[in-house]
DNA sequence: ATATAGATGTCACAATATTTCACATTTCAG
DNA sequence: CTGAAATGTGAAATATTGTGACATCTATAT
């Protein structure tokens, strides 16, 4: 069996039960582990299917709400420390932004329990969650709905917030490099983003290591329009030299006492 | 069995008990109440599910601001069948306004696998919901976050909708009645509501008999500014003659056989 | 009101299980 | 035979789960 037909079969096979065990798929095929996840990782650039501890599930479309609970899981150590050293820098009184994200989720965890903070933000999760704090101010920007990353774009997004004036805007990134700046693959995206650098006085990205040196098709900025830069220590130490020679102040987070 | 696996069957569980033990899922699933628990928060944090005392519960018509004996009773099949009926105006390709509230919620679920509608609202219950079905467009209102009711308010919210074309909004209100019009108790819900008087074509209040006569200290609009308006069967003869002579199309919905 | 028991919920940590990564091995086409 | 692609292996990194200690809530009796 090549590998094309076995991805099919698995794709199949998916379809029928919706959620498979990697174990199943592995014994059923006579292949290894590594060969199931590798035809899994296949699959989901294509996004036909998502991947879930211990096995894979059909990215139905009925189910899409679940691409971001996945990601949630990955490389997590680190956005939890980085949502925890993004958090340390909120003060009191402060009006503050969080993007759409994972990450930034974890930053909303960090500073849920301040006082006499405000939150805006685009992201449908975050807000869900912050709503659970009584004592804060939530806004959310509104606008059209992105159902694959549970936020807002677009826009109607980004008139709103060039309406208000930020303390802090925590960005979040899937890809980031020197030379290309910060980029997005979705159009609409962008503007959001643009309209963030406009209005916040301190413009904060906060993503892991393994997001720098990608690159997509819509370019939101150079890093020199960011303030701060907060990541994991995966990064290179080179890479961090560089990024501070530019005058931007970055911050490596550890994960706390991890084993 | 993996945990989506696991997570999947307690969402379906739940559906159809509404209301489960813990340590129901825990012995069903032969799982310990911590693993049983995790699952819980995930599907709440995915906002299916909400923990109760000692057990889960469906999450369909989840209301904070509303007493169980609205949710529960009589006035519940009232809401389905306000909803069904406000589902059945909507046509093809059209542009509609859901307010916040468990009323809307209902229409929310008549027009859920309807093709090619937008869908606006400031409910993020309703977003929520309906970011399961794909094939709709969605955007959000945005603005300032009313925690009690999950939605969003004031002017910035307002502003929004004033930059909009809407075919049919459906109108939530608690207080309504020929002399005083609809009013509210909230300041802030009273420019969203006029924002969309000024730009539907059609507006439709959706609200059951029990809020006719109430009145609270926020004037919204006379009746007369409204198009439509979808109500119970529990409104009297009286009324239902004055308000169809103010030239409003009166509809009132029967809850369908079920008992 | 206060005390108490029993149920329920939270937390930290150890025990398992899964996933990733680097690299050795195999397969296949030319 | 050779190089590239595909596969398997096992150790290390991460995630998930169960356990038990402890906190909190609820209802009842004093």
């Amino acid at each position: 069996m090549i590998p094309a037909e076995r991805r099919d079969y698995i794709y199949r096979y998916v379809h029928e039960r919706n959620i498979v065990p990697i174990n199943e798929l592995a014994r059923e095929l006579g292949v290894s582990h590594m060969t199931v996840r590798r035809d899994i990782q296949w699959l989901e650039t294509e996004g036909k299917v998502v991947s879930v501890s211990g096995g894979v599930k059909l990215n139905d479309a009925v189910k899409q709400e679940l691409a971001y609970s996945e990601k949630a899981g990955i490389r997590h150590h680190n956005k939890v420390a980085i949502g925890q050293a993004a958090a340390a820098m909120v003060e009191d009184g402060q009006v503050i932004y969080l993007d759409a994200g994972t990450t930034t989720f974890e930053v909303a965890k960090g500073i849920a329990r301040k006082a006499n903070l405000t939150v805006v933000t685009n992201d449908f999760t975050i807000i869900n969650y912050l709503m659970q704090y009584p004592q804060l101010t939530l806004f959310h920007t509104g606008g059209l709905v992105d159902t694959r990353n549970r936020s807002c774009v677009g826009q109607a997004a980004a008139s709103l917030l060039q309406s208000l004036n930020l303390d802090l805007a925590f960005i979040s990134s899937s890809s980031w490099e020197l030379e290309r700046g910060m980029s997005t693959p979705a159009e609409n995206k962008v503007m959001v983003k643009q309209a963030l650098l406009q209005v916040a006085r301190r413009r904060i990205l906060v993503s892991d290591s393994s997001k720098y040196g990608k690159y997509g098709m819509f370019r939101i900025c150079p890093l020199q329009a960011l303030t701060d830069i907060i990541c994991d220590a995966g990064l290179a130490d080179e890479t961090a030299e560089q990024l501070r020679s530019l005058g931007l102040q970055l911050t490596l987070a550890k994960p706390s006492d991890t084993q």
